[in-house]
DNA sequence: GTTGACTTTGCCCTTAGGGGAAGGGGTATA
DNA sequence: TATACCCCTTCCCCTAAGGGCAAAGTCAAC
């Protein structure tokens, strides 16, 4: 038996650390001395101390690896492959969130190295008035997170057109998203994923026309939120308001531009004068 | 001037954050009515606060944009530059930790479906008991965070074989660390970065020989913690205690192996009999 | 017996806000 | 003017995973 002092050279996890693994049960000494309270360890639990910083290192919370270790022994291993499978998606989602940051940031860098204040484009970003016309849309509408809207766009797009394709529709324009969450909510927004088709079928519904506010935004989707706010406050100042769920429109998506310069993507508000 | 939840809807930032902001100073209202409190925002601000976003997209803590926001004007551009620079290493360093943590992960997946439990490595780490000879080294210490250790000793290493090619030592072994910190922490390590030379110039000391507890441990390093552990539990079983500083030799490193199964390092602990 | 190292509990602190309560304010409508 | 309804304020507690520090009890060695 080891003292906790002891333990935590041994494993290399501070005393601390030890001493609130007991408190939230995730390991507890196998021995207390009743009269002291002096925590005793063995050194069976140095495998599992070191099982459970393994764990910690693919981030799975304390609360997880708890779960973990109480499945032990039952039919753990499927289990456990399966919570692994699901740590690696994150991570690999996790990864490709941090390249495209990683991309916004040069961007900025070289523009600033170019000469050009970082937000300037703030200032370049246009307003018009325009009559869109009503259209059919096949669409999927989906409570999406902020987190997983890149991996997200993918997959629902993809259904969209594997229907297009299988049902032999004939498609209309570029993809659209429509969002139906009065404002934004980084616990998820109502999402309409959408592609405007001839047909009339099951799936697809009526996008109405009307007055709407556009602005055309070039360029990386994190100048999207400048539009956004630039479009509200536009429609502030012009005393409009709005009437239905604002979209966007990917004219130039990703998989169709080299480099993020070429990105197209013009946003609605549908409005009318107050 | 807008009223709080106006200016939540238009730039997409909750109330709670907007007060929470304006508590820290890092945004406060340009108006307030003194006599009931409430807060109004200008259209100004509107910039500010996505500028704020821009930053925290960029990991920088709420401090670090407070910061950066007050040289505003100043002679803010060099010192932005040179921030955005520092993020952009923190985030290429955080993008190559994850891809480690993802090959690991990866390795310990492939190992669970041919069948082999996740920790088995662990009943077959083995401890000798060898003589080691005193020997001269070239070598630089240095304070490390466990973070940057794969930056680290990239760099530290290349110094040294920098100095063997430019004074025309001559190497004699492997490269090796020595830990100095007598128990692991989190906040930094004692870490002294070593190459074994024949000559005895400046910046080169005796690493004393002697009794020491060694084992090897074949494969990625998540797996040293274990062998540590193993360690350190041989010695307290059969009666020895630690007289100098642990050390490791990485007999084939990252650079000559070209899967991961292929390293081979190996851990000293200098002994003697209590 | 004393010293010094080790251990215990308890309390407050960290980030960036979220949730909710209690109470006051603003305005559009009947 | 009263009501309804939403908006705003402050205040307090909560998060994950411990770190830091203090006061007090305990252990082993000299």
């Amino acid at each position: 038996m080891l003292a906790i002092g002891e333990f935590s050279k041994i494993c290399g996890v501070s005393t601390k650390t030890l001493r609130y693994y007991a408190e939230i049960g995730l390991m507890i000494p196998d021995e207390i001395n009743p009269e002291n309270g002096y925590r005793y360890y063995s050194i069976k639990q140095l495998k599992k101390m070191i099982f459970i910083n393994r764990l910690k290192s693919y981030h799975f919370s304390l609360d997880e690896i708890k779960a973990i270790l109480e499945w032990e022994e039952d039919q753990s291993e499927e289990k456990l492959v399966s919570a692994l499978q699901h740590k690696q998606r994150e991570m690999y989602e996790k990864r490709d969130a941090l390249d495209y940051t990683i991309k916004q940031l040069n961007h900025d860098l070289s523009k600033i190295e170019q000469g050009i204040p970082m937000m300037s484009y703030l200032d370049n970003i246009e307003v018009q008035l325009v009559e869109t016309q009503p259209i059919d849309i096949l669409s999927i509408r989906q409570m999406m997170t902020s987190d997983d809207y890149a991996t997200g766009y993918g997959k629902y797009f993809s259904k969209l057109y594997e229907r297009i394709a299988t049902e032999k529709l004939t498609l209309l324009g570029t993809p659209m998203t429509i969002y139906h969450s009065p404002e934004f909510n980084p616990a998820g927004n109502d999402t309409e994923f959408a592609l405007p088709v001839a047909e009339a079928v099951k799936g697809t519904r009526d996008l109405p026309g009307g007055l709407c506010a556009k602005s055309v935004c070039k360029g990386l989707y994190s100048e999207l939120t400048a539009v956004y706010a630039r479009l509200r406050e536009w429609i502030e100042n012009e005393g409009y308001e709005l009437v239905r769920s604002p979209y966007e429109v990917y004219v130039i998506a990703p998989d169709q531009a080299s480099v993020p310069e070429e990105l197209v993507t013009e946003v609605y508000f549908p409005v009318r004068k107050k």
